[in-house]
DNA sequence: AAATATTAATTGACACCTGAAGTAGTTCTC
DNA sequence: GAGAACTACTTCAGGTGTCAATTAATATTT
């Protein structure tokens, strides 16, 4: 203990000059860690909203909500993009809600490779219920947050998300 | 500013108010899919670095920090909350570390339920490796943002993360 | 002290997710 | 127009994650 104490003393005045940089170190990995950590507790509460309320999930939930916003329908590779996950990934969860009466797989038949994924009636009807809800505990969990908080987090985390492209 | 702040308040029947939430429907599912996607795209760039470089995960680096902060070792339940994930979880990371020989299970004496779970000798070593370059690629991935707004950031995720306990 | 409840960790079933390899259809190129 | 390259999607193996049920040890109750 001492000596790891001291040991580190006697690097101290090379590191000196870097103080500045080296406090940017702990600020930037403070500020991922406290990212991921609001995210975490949020996508886990939606997540346990949806599975007592809808007897779902939030990958099959985010898959339904792309394909709302597109009625004439997406390919696999659209929704994977969209969803910024793996092609592999979105064959499984097309699978089970096509398994399920909640999705359609159209074939193009100008190119026979490709799929176009719709909703089914059944599964518009249940977006629609789920959305309801879903925006109301979005809502929910943000309540204490001032509008101009909430504002200053969309724009602060614009910066980030463009920087990340 | 102020003036602003005075209008609004001017202004106040029941269709500005009407507005006014509805408008905070839209921001707050604008934010909560915007944090998503900025977590999602840092984590996905942070898995592949580790997976690179590394060969490990996340969480597996994850429980690893953990452990580096607490020497005296943690038992498995705390572990769980800490990493925020279920024990079962815990249980599945933890074998694959320790068949690695990076962490060890300690019985504690006192307690036969209970396991400490330490880092092993290899696995600070490793983990010394690999923490170094993870807080290297954290501030690289938000090198473009300012201090200032990192830390705004950081206080207003702050006020999120505190809102949801 | 025996019956009961509680607690710590594991197990098993199932869903998610990735990356790499595979299949089938399309396009390019000569 | 036949072979090579490319593209869309699927499959597979392996790690991650949840929940519910189980096991084993400790606490509580009577």
């Amino acid at each position: 203990m001492a000596k790891e104490k001291k040991k580190l003393r006697l690097v101290e005045p090379l590191a000196d000059a870097e103080t500045r940089i080296h406090d940017d170190h702990h600020l930037s990995v403070r500020l991922w860690l406290r990212m991921l950590a609001c995210t975490n507790r949020i996508e886990s509460a939606v997540r346990q909203n949806l599975q007592a309320r809808f007897a779902t999930t939030l990958p099959r939930f985010d898959l339904m909500a792309q394909l709302e916003r597109a009625p004439q329908g997406l390919r696999m590779s659209e929704l994977s993009q969209r969803m910024m996950v793996t092609g592999g990934n979105v064959t499984g969860i097309t699978d089970g809600l096509e398994k399920e009466g909640l999705v359609i797989r159209e074939v193009d038949p100008a190119d026979r490779r490709v799929f176009y994924v719709k909703l089914s009636a059944e599964g518009q009807r249940q977006f629609r219920r789920m959305a309801v809800e879903h925006e109301q505990w979005v809502i929910e969990l943000f309540q204490g947050i001032s509008v101009k908080h909430k504002n200053q987090l969309v724009e602060l985390l614009g910066e980030i998300k463009q920087q990340m492209q």
